[in-house]
RNA sequence: GCCCAGAUAGCUCAGUUGGUAGAGCAGUGGACUGAAAAUCCACGUGUCACUGGUUCGAUUCCGGUUCUGGGCA
């Protein structure tokens, strides 16, 4: 079976450069596993690394979708596996690098999702309704989905009823495609949450609030930005009066970043087969032994 | 200096007609298979400022002290 190696860590980790470094050792290219990088023009904001960051280290799966566009896991995962396909079919190894636990499980553990375009008709009736009459849609196509259903999560009922209403109704088998090793990166938590303050900061100072205000003008809604959450969400939301400081702003956006670590971590201690590198200590020695045990295997 | 109002969980505050107290936020843990940076769930004992008094019993009532606001000089 082909060989991916994962790297992935809560933002402000440093897994990005840890994975550069490691790819221009190893002659391998990145393949990118965020959800907010995959938009072109979100940079500061998504934290994407810049060109001259990648130090000629061919990156894939950023900028393939613009603002407003509706782009979602399956789309993921399909540009992934091209992306993946194509730089093993030039004998380069592959890199998959980032934070979305979703979507580095979705190709990792190579989950089988029925395809079907989105019916964009039946999400907007969807959205209309209460939760009461999703979850009585849901009992009237496929009751047995409401077992593990969250009854309070409206997201998750919608797409729920969706699903019962097209008849997708079979259990998920996961399918690798990829012999895996998944690198984890970590911090002690207080140092974690110190990087995040400094890199914050940093992007406030060259420019992330006049991103958002130029995507903006250049046509991004107002409901795309504020889906997207953090950065974009609440520079939003201060560009248009609703914080009363910059502090309050600042203090609120800070939080929530932290909130997203948080749970970037509790999305990876689920996963058994991360092997965690201590970024306080030989990183790049300590990654370099597993790669090479990884690919020598 | 005098008057008034406060002093309760890390923060903002509610409350106890006297039987030792509870919300929001923070914090911590968790869920997650076509929005995932989204969305959702769980977890709240703290000298109720200090000190006397009244009382079977005071964080709650009364006095004093300290501190913090505001007002008057």
């Amino acid at each position: 079976m082909n060989k991916l190696l994962v790297i992935t860590g809560t933002n402000a980790s440093g897994k990005s450069g840890l994975g550069i470094e490691l790819a221009k050792k190893y002659g391998a290219e990145i393949v990118s596993a965020d959800s907010r990088q995959v938009f072109e023009g979100l940079d500061l904001g998504s934290g994407k690394v810049t060109p001259e960051e990648m130090q000629g280290v061919r990156h894939h799966l950023l900028d393939v979708a613009k603002p407003n566009d509706f782009f979602s896991l399956v789309d993921f995962q399909e540009q992934a596996y091209a992306a993946i396909d194509d730089i093993l079919s030039r004998g380069r190894k592959a890199f998959l690098v980032g934070g979305t636990g979703l979507y580095i499980n979705a190709v990792v553990d190579g989950y089988q999702i029925k395809r079907e375009t989105p019916d964009m008709q039946l999400r907007a009736e969807l959205t209309a309704k209460t939760n009461e009459e999703l979850i009585e849609i849901i009992r009237q196509h496929h009751p047995q989905a409401l077992e593990k259903l969250d009854l309070n999560n409206t997201q998750r009922l919608e797409r729920a009823a969706e699903r019962a209403i097209k008849g997708d109704t079979a259990e998920r088998v996961n399918q690798p495609r990829y012999e895996t090793l998944v690198l984890g990166v970590t911090w002690p938590r207080a140092e974690l949450y110190e990087r995040i303050r400094i890199r914050l900061d940093k992007r406030l100072e060259e420019g992330m609030i006049d991103e958002v205000r130029g995507l903006r003008e250049q046509g991004a809604t107002d409901e795309f930005l504020y889906g997207l959450g953090l950065e974009y969400r609440y520079i939003l939301m201060y560009l248009r009066g609703e914080f009363d400081s910059f502090d309050a702003f600042y203090n609120k956006l800070f939080m929530e970043i932290r909130h997203l670590a948080k749970e970037q971590m509790t999305w990876f201690r689920k996963r058994k087969d991360i092997r965690w590198i201590d970024m306080t200590k030989d990183a790049m020695g300590e990654a370099e032994k597993l790669i090479d045990e990884f690919y020598a295997g």
